[in-house]
RNA sequence: GGGGAGAUACUAAAGCGGCCAAAUAGGACAGACUGUAAAUCUGUUGUCUUCGACUUCGCAGGUUCGAAUCCUGCUCUCCCCA
């Protein structure tokens, strides 16, 4: 029942930037579709943080195809991996997290990925199961399976080391894990950003040292987040949740820069990629692409209605200049007041903007500050709270004044 | 174990006794221009109820009228030798 070979390959090697051994996954894949058994198909997760960005789904979706077509999709949950903290592309040792943090992360990281994946028939697999009661004489033997000279191979081991930046030992145990992991599980394929190249790799020796076959490797670019130059991260906060509100999403979405709309379209949406070509390319205006990008973005995650509302209401907002039909309201004691006036910046805090008194004098005297469109810029000023006065900060901030 | 170098704000990096709340660049934020795009120009970027005050230059002490700058101890990192 499974789907013809030239279909499966089609739909998997798209967004693919990298699959090795080619041919070694082609007859892997040849192989599955003529004995019907289906593929063993490995994705880790490290449940660093309690929530997930687009540019995880980048291969989340990829592990979705492999399950639409019939596949076994495996997702291992690396709460020890997790401990010890990927080094990859990083220019200095991770902060550790606890085990705990890690599982707690773990129970919502489970349900985000429901949104992308088939949960049914997905195969969840903590690796602390095989790290937990491992005994030293095992970790050595592990240890002993690869050299110094290949870790530093890595790129990022080896500008951390050049820069004279410093590696803890246990950094390079992170791909003898994840490695390991691949043996255990008995990967055919495992599914990575590129960045995960040689971790990947480290899987396949291992394998090989266990006398089964290796698993192949199949590399997703790294989605870059919204500033359109570094990677999407959480810590740089150029990210996109899938647990954003509709008006997040589709907002961010707006704001990245037209270079990066044929990247999202490939990796995050199922756009025929000759028609977003030609969109691209000026037949649609650029603004117009996005917007569908938005569109489908929020449509996946949240719904339809969400995305159109979304889309109506980021035109009457930016394009009109109308206020947002929403914002959050902010109350004010009556107490509070001196003659039904307050503090301008007390004002600001009240609403939540800027983290200190600097920033909100700063946002003052740059004159990003409206109360009911009228611009105030005088830091010293003393506002007269009306019940329902509406107070802008800069394009993208607002609130409504409930007075009490 | 021995010797050497270093730790400055979000990041990189100057400063090496007063002119330092700390040059410069990037980032971030705001204004203009736009399509909440890019590019460009301009400004802001320690904290604080404003004047002005207060706290910062790895940590703890000390010298001095005065310290990011000098001294002592501690912590951490890198390099070279073993």
């Amino acid at each position: 029942m499974e789907p013809s070979l030239e279909k499966q390959i089609k739909t998997i090697k798209r967004g693919a930037i990298d699959i090795f051994p080619e041919k070694e996954f082609d007859a892997k894949l040849k192989k599955s579709v003529e004995t019907q058994t289906p593929l063993r198909v490995k994705l880790g997760v490290d449940p660093t943080s309690p929530d997930i960005h687009l540019g995880f789904t980048v291969v989340l979706r990829k592990l979705r195809q492999f399950q639409d077509l019939g596949h076994q999709a495996v997702l291992i949950i690396g709460d020890y991996t997790a401990v010890v903290g990927d080094p990859t592309g990083k220019s200095s040792t991770r902060e550790a997290l606890t085990h705990k943090t890690v599982l707690q992360n773990a129970s919502s990281y489970l349900d985000q990925v429901s949104k992308i994946l088939d949960r049914d028939k997905l195969e969840v697999v903590y690796n602390g199961q095989w790290f937990e009661d491992m005994r030293f004489g095992e970790v050595m033997k592990l240890a002993s399976q690869m050299t110094v000279a290949q870790m530093l191979e890595r790129d990022d081991f080896n500008k951390r080391y050049k820069n004279h930046t410093p590696i803890s030992l246990h950094e390079f145990f992170y791909p003898l894990m994840q490695g390991l992991d691949s043996v255990n599980i008995k990967a055919d394929i495992e599914l990575g950003g590129t960045d995960q190249r040689f971790n990947i790799l480290v899987g396949r020796d291992l394998q090989s040292n266990a006398k089964m076959s290796q698993q192949a490797a199949l590399c997703l670019p790294i989605l870059p987040g919204l500033d359109g130059v570094q990677k999407m991260s959480k810590s740089l906060g150029n990210y996109i949740g899938v647990d954003d509100t509709p008006k997040n999403m589709y907002g961010k979405i707006m704001s990245i820069p037209d270079h990066l709309m044929r990247t999202y379209f490939e990796l995050l949406t199922d756009y025929d990629m000759s028609e977003v070509d030609r969109w691209l390319a000026g037949e649609k205006h650029p603004k117009e692409s996005k917007s569908i990008l938005g569109k489908y973005i929020v449509t996946q995650y949240h719904s339809e209605e969400d995305a159109i509302r979304e889309e109506a209401e980021f035109n009457s907002v930016f394009a009109s200049g109308n206020k947002p039909s929403d914002m959050p309201e902010v109350a004010i004691v009556e107490a509070q007041l001196e003659n039904g006036q307050m503090w301008i910046v007390a004002v600001l805090e009240a609403c939540g903007f800027g983290s200190s008194g600097g920033e909100r004098r700063r946002l003052i005297k740059q004159g990003a500050v409206k109360f009911d469109d009228v611009k105030c810029a005088d830091d010293k000023a003393q506002i007269t709270i009306v019940d329902g006065m509406i107070i802008q900060a800069g394009k993208k901030r607002f609130a409504k004044l409930i007075l009490s």
